[in-house]
DNA sequence: TCGATGGCTTGTA
DNA sequence: CTACAAGCCATCG
């Protein structure tokens, strides 16, 4: 597999909000998801920040809009394989660092909507107890949304952080159906353990 | 290489 | 309910 050289940035805006994603142009495979955006320089800067070589097309723009649906409480019909997954084991500008990266990306993927699993319950699954490493996995994703780390809570299930702030994670849950009370998820079932 | 740092968890008070 | 300590372990500089 060849190095990620350029990269192709398309957008969607919906409600004032801007999103891009990022395909490399040689796999087709998305390397970056922002979250919304106030302008669309705003979400292209954060992708051009770690691929400095791009350039603008609408090739992925029914991408980019399905991640804007998934930011607006819609189901996707995305699957894994859009995503690039390599694991990136050399200096070759993969998103995904690690086996255990990996790992935990594609079990938060399978987290369905309006379920929500936890740090812990990730954790458990792939046999680690480093759940602080589940969290700064949440904390990295490169594809926010379409692998939706907003759907993993404290095992407490008060709603822990997010990368787009507290707030939009509770939002987006709302929008999927979650019952939240403040910051504690009170209905007991859909939930993913 | 090794210590510091985390979107955490559990136990204790 | 809050607060703090200790434990965990992948990642980063």
């Amino acid at each position: 597999m060849q190095d990620v050289n350029e990269v192709i940035i398309s957008n969607y805006m919906s409600n004032g909000l801007y999103f891009s994603v990022a395909a490399s142009n040689s796999t087709g495979k998305i390397l970056k998801i922002t979250l919304p955006k106030q302008s669309e320089d705003e979400a292209n800067d954060e992708i051009i920040e770690v691929h400095p070589n791009f350039k603008l097309s609408g090739e992925y723009r029914d991408v980019a809009k399905d991640i804007s649906g998934i930011y607006h409480g819609k189901k996707t019909g995305l699957e894994l394989d859009v995503l690039e997954l390599d694991v990136d084991k050399s200096n070759r500008q993969l998103p995904v660092k690690s086996e255990f990266m990996r790992n935990v990306l594609v079990e938060t993927f399978n987290i369905p909507y309006g379920e929500v699993g936890t740090y812990k319950s990730l954790g458990d699954k792939l046999g680690t107890r480093a759940y602080r490493a589940v969290g700064t996995v949440m904390a990295r994703n490169p594809f926010p949304l379409l692998v939706p780390c907003h759907r993993v809570v404290k095992s407490d299930l008060t709603l822990g952080n997010y990368g787009g702030g507290r707030e939009m994670k509770r939002e987006i849950l709302k929008k999927e159906g979650v019952v939240l009370k403040g910051d504690k998820i009170i209905k007991k079932y859909p939930l993913r353990q």
